[in-house]
RNA sequence: GGAGGGGUGGCCGAGCGGUUUAAGGCGACGGUCUUGAAAAUCGUUGCAGGGUUACACCCUGCCGAGAGUUCGAAUCUCUCCCCCUCCGCCA
């Protein structure tokens, strides 16, 4: 959410520097909002004032015996005219800040101008996709031909966009999540594993939702979200508190399962497992102060890269242009990892510095140690990584001719075996 | 699911319609004292909105959340949320 009071100050430069988004702004209503909103706060004030000092006076008078009625007369008057006021500034109040809600964040100056992903610009490339002497596979015909995915059952059980793991499958994705976890604790990350399903508040405090809620799936009775993201239960840990200065940099990694409905992307990534309604991810994310967030921010992705390193898996890291940045970030690399049964890079990390973005939506403040008053923190996150599709890309990187696939020396102990089949 | 108890400032803990501008204690910070520290003592001690786009000053709001009663609510009423204890059930 951005500065309602920034927002009224400097409309012009709000609305320009949303214009780089595609995002047509018409902050009229809004000002309208914020004159009203501050014209009733005035009156409101006055007459409690007032209020408060006609009480004392009625007390006073009563403790003398003598007659309060002509005040107390007065006073009924006035408090009505309090309660339509209070009436009236509740609903300005949150209009204001319905408006304000459905605004992304704004663009950090780094970030490259471009209308969709077209314009997002390599940053830099590691490792080098591998030559094969034969036609690579697809993860899904490996995965079939090694009897380690079964897409069939998973869609008599559940149904399309998600996957049943067997024996060696089921094994990686669990090594791979225990690898990915103790790597980031030893980097100083603070394992949690929290709840996944969340309440309203909590989504809205990413900003999944207000607008985006046809993207999350919701339990009917009683009512819950189920989790997008590790972001949304981490990054809330903190929701509603102030935290002193010396705490910060707080880093946490989790675990957890992810749901999403990927309506609008019929037809795309079919087959597979690189789109699922339910996959699991390991997240980092950061509780930083304002002026760490853009050195946390390269350090995120270098923890996120360390790992597609030690995995031996090519990759490249791209900023996201103005026109392709999510709702809430600032700021965001994703690291493409090379998939040779794609023949391409595809995204299986996003790391994104959200500024205060979704500290003011969370109300998630910090106290300067020795100054009064408090700023908000600056929240970070990124996959360390998306295990489903590090899987894909260990399938299909490390495959062999005979349809075996080697397993990645670094994760040998977590497996307990060389390679699968 | 049933029956009780409870949510007050960084923490503990009084208050149960108008000397509460929230007692008192602890902690923290500052001063005095001390060679230094401790002790003692004095003072300060939140957040937010607005008045001035100054943390000097003034006003308002905030005692789990919301609504109500009243001239006046931390205090009374209602609804909701959360925590604790016991019973039942259960992974």
């Amino acid at each position: 959410m951005l500065d309602a009071r920034s927002v009224r100050d400097n409309p012009e430069k709000i609305k320009e520097a949303l214009a780089k988004r595609n995002y047509q702004l018409d902050l009229g209503p809004f000002l309208e909002l914020e004159k009203e909103r501050l014209a009733l706060v005035k009156d409101a004030d006055e007459l409690r004032e007032k209020r408060n000092r006609v009480s004392e006076e009625i007390s006073r008078l009563k403790k003398e015996k003598k007659d309060a009625a002509p005040l107390i007369g007065e006073m009924k008057g006035v408090s009505a005219r309090i309660k339509e006021l209070e009436d009236g500034l509740r609903a300005v109040e949150q209009k204001a800040r319905d408006f304000l809600l459905l605004l992304p964040n704004i663009p950090d100056g780094s970030v490259p101008g471009g209308r969709d992903e077209a314009g997002n610009v390599e940053i830099r490339k590691w490792g080098t996709p591998r030559e094969f002497d034969f036609e690579p596979l697809n993860h899904w015909d490996i995965g079939e031909m090694q009897g380690i995915m079964d897409f069939e059952r998973a869609a008599k059980i559940a149904g399309a966009r998600f996957s049943l793991m067997k024996g060696a499958g089921a094994r990686l994705e669990r090594a791979l999540m225990n690898f990915m976890l103790d790597l980031n604790t030893r980097k100083g990350y603070t394992e949690v594993f929290p709840p996944i399903l969340v309440n309203p508040e909590s989504m809205t405090g990413t900003g999944q939702l207000p607008k985006f809620e046809a993207e999350l799936f919701k339990t009917a009775d009683p009512d819950f979200y189920l989790i997008p993201t590790a972001e949304v239960p981490v990054t809330n840990i903190h929701r509603g508190e102030i935290l002193e200065e010396e705490r910060l940099p707080v880093y946490y990694t989790a675990y957890t399962p992810c749901f999403r409905r990927e309506a609008g992307s019929y037809g795309k990534d079919t087959r597979g497992l690189i789109r699922q309604h339910q996959f699991n991810k390991v997240e980092l994310v950061k509780f930083v102060r304002p002026e760490d967030s853009y050195g946390e921010h390269e350090r995120l992705t270098g923890d996120a890269e360390d790992i597609l390193q030690r995995l031996g898996l090519p990759y490249r890291v791209v900023v996201l242009c103005t026109g392709d940045l999510g709702f809430s970030a600032a700021k965001t690399y994703d690291l493409e990892v090379w998939l040779p049964g794609q023949n391409k890079y595809r995204e299986i990390s996003s790391c994104s510095n959200f500024e205060d973005f979704q500290a003011r939506r969370a109300d998630i403040r910090f106290r300067r140690t020795g100054r009064k008053g408090t700023e908000f923190v600056h929240t970070l996150n990124g996959s360390g990584l998306a295990i489903g599709r590090t899987l894909v890309a260990i399938l299909e990187n490390y495959q062999q001719k005979d349809g075996s696939v080697v397993i990645p020396e670094a994760l040998r102990p977590y497996m307990g075996m060389e390679k699968i089949g």
